[in-house]
DNA sequence: GTCTATAAGAGGATAGAC
DNA sequence: GTCTATCCTCTTATAGAC
C-alpha cells in the first residue's frame, strides 16, 4: 500500500489508516487533518505561488475549525490522550516525591509534554491534583490492587502476597496517603475527596461481602487501615510489619471463611 | 530590691536574679553577661572617653569568649532553649502544611527567631527534620497519646475517646504520617527512622502487655495501624470511620480483657 | 493545543555585623 | 548565637508564536 495518495497535483500523505485504527475517533481525525494541512502547505509553497498557498491554507484552516467545533458539540474531548498522559505522570510523581516537591516541569517532561500543555488542560496545580483524585476510579490502579488483596485473603495467601507487594513501599498506598494528607490540610477540599474515598470504600465492601462470607461488620475498615498502614510500615522496615504479621492481624479483625 | 547595682562609677543592671532562676545555668549567665556588656558599653561611651570604652569593651569581650569556651568544655548546650523552640515550631508546621510546604521562615517566625538562628542549630532543613524525628521520644507528644488510647481501650471507652480526639484530624498522627512518607521517599534515611519507629513500637508493646492481659500477639500492630489510619479517615469524614467502628474493629483485632 | 520565553515571587542557604 | 541582607535557584503561572 502506498503511503501517499494523488490528489490534484500533489502527493498527500495517507492518513486514512491512522484514522481508521485510532481509538479516539474524531479527535484523532482532527489531529490527522491538521498534520495534513501542514504537509499540504509545504508542498503548495514549493510548487505554486504564495497567494495560492494562502488560499488553500485558509480553506483548510476553516475546515479544521469547523471539525473542532463539531467535535466539541459531539461531546468528544480531543485532548484526551495528552490529558491522560499528564494525569498518569502526575500520579507517578506525586507518589514518588509528594505533591509539593513534584514540579509541573517534571510532570510535563514525564508526560512527554511541556508545562504549557498542562495549563491547557488544568487551571492550576491544585486543579490537576483534584482531577487526579476524581478520576482515581480507574480499575487499573487502586481498585485492582485492593481486589488482589481481598482475593489473597480469601485464598489464605495474604502473607506471601504482602511480602511480595510491599518489598518496596506500595506506590498505590503512598499516593492514597498523599491524597489523604492533601485533603486533610485543605478543609475546603475534604468533602469532595471524602466522597471519592467513600465510593471506593463501598465498592470494596461489596467485593468483601461477595468473596468472604461471614466477614465481620467492620471488615472494610480493617482492610483499609491494616493493609494500607501495614504496607507503609513494611516499606520502612520488615521488622516493623511483615506479611505474616499483617495476615494474622487481618485474620482476627476480619474473620469469615477462607479457603486454606 | 533595686534593679541596678553600683560598681565603680557605673550603674549595672542587676542580672543576678535572672541568672539564679534561669534553668539553663551557664548558658543563661553567658547571655546575661553579653547583655551587661552591651549596657556597659553604652554607659561608658556616654560618661567617659571613647578610648576607655574600647578597653573596657574589649576586656569584657574576652571574658565573654572564655566563658563561652568554658561552657562548651563543660558539655553544656547554651542553645538548648532556642533549639527546643525551633523543633517545636517545626513539628507544628510540618504537621500543618507538610515538610515541603513549611518554610524555614515560617518556622523561625513561629519560634520567635529568624532563619539565621535555625542555621546556627541545624545544618539544613533535612537536618532539622531528622533531629525532630530522633527526638520524637518526648513522652509529652506522641507517646502520651498512644498511652491514652491503650487506656481508653482497656476501660472500654475507646469509641468516645476516638470521637473526641479526631473531630479534627489528630495532629500527632498526621506528623507521624509525614515522617513516614519522608523516610519512605529517602531510602538513605529509612534505617535510622525505622529504628525510631521500632523503639516507639516496643514501648507501646510493653504498655499493652501490662494494661491488656491476654491481648493478641499482633496487638501492637493493630493499635498502630487501626488507630492511626482510622484517625485520618475519621478526620476526612465521620462517614468513613467513626469512634464506634474503630473501637469495634480494634476489639476484634486485639482481644484480651477489658473492663466494661 | 502545544511550545518557548518570561514574569513574578518564594525558598533554602550563606555572609557579615553585632 | 542571632539577626539582617543578599545570592541563587527553582517554581507557578502567563503571554504570545505557531
Amino acid at each position: 500500500m502506498p503511503d501517499t495518495v494523488q490528489y490534484a497535483n500533489f502527493d498527500f500523505p495517507r492518513y486514512s489508516q491512522t484514522m481508521a485504527t485510532d481509538s479516539s475517533g474524531v479527535a484523532a481525525a482532527l489531529k490527522a487533518l491538521m498534520a495534513a494541512t501542514a504537509d499540504l502547505s509545504k508542498a503548495v509553497t514549493k510548487d505554486v505561488g504564495a497567494d495560492v498557498a494562502e488560499q488553500v491554507a485558509s480553506a483548510l484552516q476553516s475546515a479544521t475549525d469547523s471539525m473542532q467545533a463539531a467535535s466539541r458539540k459531539a461531546g468528544r474531548n480531543p485532548k484526551a490522550d495528552t490529558r491522560a498522559e499528564i494525569l498518569e505522570a502526575a500520579a507517578a510523581l506525586f507518589t514518588e516525591k509528594g505533591f509539593d516537591a513534584a514540579s509541573l516541569d517534571e510532570i510535563a517532561k514525564k508526560a512527554g509534554r511541556t508545562k504549557g500543555a498542562i495549563y491547557a488542560h488544568f487551571e492550576s496545580k491544585d486543579d490537576l491534583m483534584m482531577a487526579l483524585i476524581r478520576e482515581m476510579t480507574d480499575p487499573n490502579t487502586c481498585d485492582q490492587q485492593t481486589l488482589d488483596v481481598v482475593e489473597a485473603y480469601r485464598d489464605g495467601t495474604l502473607a506471601e502476597y504482602m511480602d511480595e507487594a510491599v518489598c518496596e513501599a506500595d506506590p498505590g498506598v503512598l499516593l492514597s496517603m498523599e491524597i489523604l494528607a492533601y485533603a486533610l490540610r485543605r478543609p475546603e477540599r475534604r468533602e469532595e475527596v471524602a466522597q471519592v474515598f467513600i465510593r471506593h470504600r463501598d465498592a470494596l465492601k461489596a467485593v468483601i461481602a461477595k468473596e468472604i462470607p461471614g466477614a465481620h461488620q467492620e471488615a472494610v475498615l480493617a482492610f483499609a487501615t491494616i493493609v494500607n498502614m501495614g504496607s507503609l510500615y513494611a516499606g520502612l522496615s520488615p521488622e516493623l510489619a511483615d506479611g505474616a504479621a499483617i495476615a494474622e492481624l487481618l485474620g482476627n479483625a476480619v474473620g469469615g471463611k477462607t479457603h486454606h
